[in-house]
RNA sequence: GGCGUCUUCGUCUAGCGGCUAGGACACAUGCCUCUCACGCAUGGAACACGAGUUCGAUUCUCGUAGACGCUACCA
């Protein structure tokens, strides 16, 4: 074996959003890469005309970017092997079609869809094969000046891979092992179309990864099934020496049911598919995104790392830098995994804690104005900071009340609005209220004001110097009553803490009124 | 239907012939406490089934079932 540099590939085509399953095959590509010191290259696939969606493919470099996924080269990134999308390597491709022509390793087929079809629909499970081939109109059964003429006519034609019948293929795969095929079962696939002069996938990508000098392949499951046929074409162009190494990747399911994720699934529960919100340019749908939703990068990268791999320790909460480290394909696992979005929001609370104050503010300020709040940007580090490590109480999708961590900056907003806004109205019955609003409240509440009316420093300390000494010698728990008067139920940090930040006006006019209200 | 891949708690998974089958998410409880929390601790919860190999199988082999994927002039 030479010694040859790491380099791997990201060929999406540009048929739409990028889905999140696709990311974490470009992580996995990125990981590898870099740990081997590799090369990582993005190659647009658009060999179907038909299928290409405009902005798909500045969505993809966008999402990547956001991700923190860098490529080395590539559409957008330059390099030495381009051009890097297939719609511009046409002529490549015409050569090597060329080639296994001459070679009789493929042959040009006249048949049109409606024959096919008909084919179809006379034979059942019918395919282009080794069996069949010979009944078909193609280069093989009709006679030399019959092509001639029709090429001369100009009559459309597709290239077919002229398969081999009774061989054992052999494919070495990273992850699954020796996966061994009869090439028998395998059928003609077509490899180059005349009416738009592209090649098919297939073709393409052989090609590429070959002149591109891609070292592993890393791509998803649904692939296996054709990487017999791709080994082949290895072999039937002689470049079996340099062939990649393969790895298919599990696939990710849908959270509940049978089946791969796909976009409905997230529209139902809730959650994304895509790392950017994506704006149908022919619909005018909109689908949501993780970066829009508050998700961090590191959040969704470290999740999706683990949905297939893990280091094989109990370590779980890991940077880019140590995923690089760690990862290994041989301990991905084989079989799929269902897209656990709920342990996605748990990774983003994570990195959300560890984030520092000051760096929540862009995204509250946000919230704050959506909320028609405006603050400073300390006011705004001082909440967070006091509020970061609460939760939320929200409704799922059977009705039942739960419990949430922050896991996003916007759930602060439900939770914090009394730092901005006096309680608009004390509610006797609140549960809070009933069972920490005594009789002796009022009178309690009064005293309290007394004593912070009669304090020049309104600071934390302070505060508690004295609230502290008062309730001690007295033997009362102003707490709760108090915050019943600040926050209006049973919510909030630390009550010093939050009057200081309202400050001794704010405090004492919103006791004030809570007396005034409760009795 | 054919071909291929896969199968450990509800979910993501560790395990690579002998373990009280480990961790995380979610869930429940307790501790802490001026509230809600955070944190910490605890708990319930799994080897698809059937043969075989072996002194011994979650682990190896075969079969069954199920799941997933592919089966286009899409990728």
């Amino acid at each position: 074996m030479t010694e040859r540099k790491v380099r791997v590939r990201f060929a999406p085509s540009p048929t739409g959003p990028l889905h999140i399953g696709g990311v974490r095959t470009a992580l996995y590509n990125y990981l590898f890469a870099k740990q081997n010191g590799g090369d990582l290259i993005f190659r647009i696939e658009d060999t179907d005309s038909n299928r290409f969606v405009p902005g798909a493919e500045e969505y993809i470099i966008e999402s990547f970017k956001w991700l923190g996924i860098k490529f080395d080269e590539g559409v957008s990134f330059g390099g030495n092997y381009g051009p890097y999308r297939q719609s511009e390597r046409k002529d490549i491709y015409k050569k090597y079609v060329k080639q296994l022509l001459d070679a009789g390793k493929a042959y040009m087929a006249f048949d049109t869809p409606e024959e096919l079809d008909a084919k179809r629909n006379e034979i059942e499970n019918f395919q282009y094969d080794a069996k069949t081939r010979g009944m078909m109109r193609n280069s093989l059964t009709l006679p030399k000046e019959e092509v001639e003429r029709m090429l001369a006519e100009g009559c459309q034609y597709v290239v077919r891979f002229k398969i081999e019948p009774g061989r054992d293929v052999h494919v070495d795969d990273l992850i699954r092992g020796d996966v061994n095929i009869n090439s028998s079962i395998l059928d003609d696939k077509v490899l180059y179309k005349s009416a738009d002069e592209l090649p098919t996938y297939h073709l393409a990508n052989i090609v590429d990864d070959h002149l591109m000098e891609v070292t592993h392949v890393i791509r998803g499951e649904e692939w296996l099934p054709s990487a017999p046929l791709h080994v082949l074409l290895y072999e039937a162009f002689g470049w079996a020496d340099t062939m990649p190494r393969f790895a298919h990747l599990p696939l990710l399911l849908k959270p509940v049911g049978n089946g791969k994720l796909s976009k409905r699934d997230g529209d139902k529960l809730g959650f994304p598919v895509f790392p950017l919100e994506w704006h149908d340019p022919k619909t005018g749908e909109v689908s949501s995104g993780y970066r829009e939703k508050g998700y961090l990068p590191e959040a969704v990268v470290n999740f999706l790392a683990l949905l297939g791999w893990n280091p094989g320790n109990d370590q779980e909460v890991m940077s880019m830098d140590e995923l690089i480290r760690l990862f290994d394909l041989s301990k991905c696992s084989k079989s799929g995994a269902r897209f656990d979005y709920v342990k996605g929001i748990w990774f983003n609370h994570q990195y959300l804690l560890q984030k520092d104050n000051s760096e929540w503010v862009p995204e509250f300020d946000k919230v704050l104005r959506q909320n028609g709040i405006e603050a400073t940007a300390e006011q705004e580090a001082a909440v967070v900071g006091m509020m970061k490590q609460k939760v939320v109480e929200y409704v799922d999708n059977d009705g039942n009340k739960k419990k949430r961590n922050v896991s996003f900056v916007s759930d602060l907003w439900p939770l914090c609005s009394f730092f901005f806004t006096a309680p608009k109205a004390y509610d006797k019955e609140d549960k809070f209220v009933r069972k920490n609003w005594k009789e002796t409240a009022a009178a309690d509440m009064e005293e309290l004001a007394g004593i912070l009316q009669s304090l020049d420093d309104f600071s934390v300390e302070s505060q508690r110097n004295a609230i502290d000494s008062w309730a001690e010698a007295t033997g009362k728990k102003p707490w709760n009553a108090w915050r019943v008067c600040l926050v209006g139920t049973g919510q909030g940090p630390d009550m010093y803490e939050l009057s200081a930040f309202l400050g001794k006006e704010e405090t004492i006019k919103r006791i004030k009124s809570a007396i005034e209200q409760l009795n």
